[in-house]
DNA sequence: TCCGCATTCAAATGAACGTTTGACGACAGG
DNA sequence: CCTGTCGTCAAACGTTCATTTGAATGCGGA
């Protein structure tokens, strides 16, 4: 009579990769909502239901964590902007207007904070990487630029009247367009707004963002 | 013959205020280049040469002297933008053209970030705050907008045919664009340019800025 | 001269943290 | 049936943190 302290033996297989993938989840979720500081393992492992340790038995440590989530996020992001850009290449026969080419840039990241949307809290986890990251993170993102280098190319391309640096300048004040997208910043312009802007309504968004960006390329 | 510990004795009055005014310069400084969570009291008192206790003497906590800082830098700020939209608005007999009102919102920031200027670093801190500020400072930020009223109004009087939420929104990217000037952003943009990009050039970025923001109002 | 007050100081406190440990259970292969 | 491996678990470790304490200090006013 072996029915001692385990609840429910179920298959160990289930529990192997369980494991793992809940402590993911749940450190993705906790650290986009509260920041990298504010959330402790205990924190993490209480909301993914597992043990203390085993963040550390299958991480390594609490930084290599975040390392790892912020390595899948950004791979992601950057591979489904290349997507974009490379089809919109493909669409324009080698040369892209500036809009389509904004519209790879802006478009990933906001169809992925539709609500409800799976991806809706890996956005806000990225954008707090850049600017809580830890010393691993923030030099992966100020070396690894070439994602950022075939936008630049392709805007030239488009714009080829423009001098390099202003078009580098313009990329940099689009992508700060992007990272202003957090909550608590959606939160101040509801508030100032009383309301009248929508976050909910992304494809507005997307529209108004572009509306803005090209024309500021187009200046 | 008291020439005991104490290395010069000195008036207290100069200690008196002078303690609290170390530990604002240090903090301020410190919470800026690594962030609020990175920095202890410990560095702090360190930076300013000062006892470990005098945060909590003079402050009361550490969250407190956070705040302190925070309220004197976006009060300067918000008082010197809303000096520079009064002026506009007295220069074009009430109604400022788009240009002038978002060069009263970029120019505050932009010109106390000149390399070698004392509130360099203050700017710094204010965009941190925005980020990773404590929730005192994120309900200041999230409900104080009567600052971002002003100007919100001036440019509704600029474009009046624009529909209120589109002002909002622009205004919101024009925000986004200002807390993307942050160091490690500059870093990424002179990797990519090459260093083709001089953030030390202040005049000509508030005038990319301005030229960016101004073509997306026109829109 | 003495006292009251504001400030500084070294030391200690207790809580929270990331990480480590060693025992334990489940499974697969021989 | 034994054995080695992998994963989980509760407990503990050592460190760091913000904050508190109480004595010591120096000055202005009586």
């Amino acid at each position: 009579m072996s029915d001692s302290a385990s609840p429910v033996p179920e298959v160990d297989a289930e529990r192997e990769a369980a494991t793992k993938a809940q402590v993911l989840v749940a450190a993705e979720r906790l650290f986009a909502l509260n920041g990298f500081q504010n959330v402790s393992v205990r924190d993490i492992t209480a909301e993914a239901g597992v043990n203390l340790a085993s963040v550390n038995y299958h991480f390594g440590s609490k930084d290599a964590l975040l390392f790892e989530i912020f390595r899948r996020r950004t791979s992601e992001l950057n591979r489904e902007r290349a997507r974009m850009l490379h089809e919109a290449t493909d669409r324009y026969g080698g040369k892209p207007p500036v809009r389509e080419i904004l519209r790879a840039l802006f478009e990933p990241p906001l169809r992925w904070s539709t609500p409800n949307h799976d991806r809706r809290i890996s956005v806000q986890f990225i954008i707090r990487a850049r600017s809580e990251g830890t010393e691993a993170m923030r030099e992966v993102l100020r070396t690894d630029v070439s994602h950022l280098r075939r936008f630049a190319d392709a805007l030239m391309g488009a714009r080829p009247e423009l001098a390099p640096e202003d078009v580098y300048w313009r990329l940099h004040f689009c992508l700060g367009m992007i990272h202003n997208n957090r909550f608590a910043e959606f939160d101040r312009l509801h508030t100032l707004s009383d309301g009248a802007t929508r976050e909910s309504d992304t494809q507005g968004l997307l529209s108004r963002m572009l509306d803005f960006a090209e024309a500021g390329f187009l200046a």
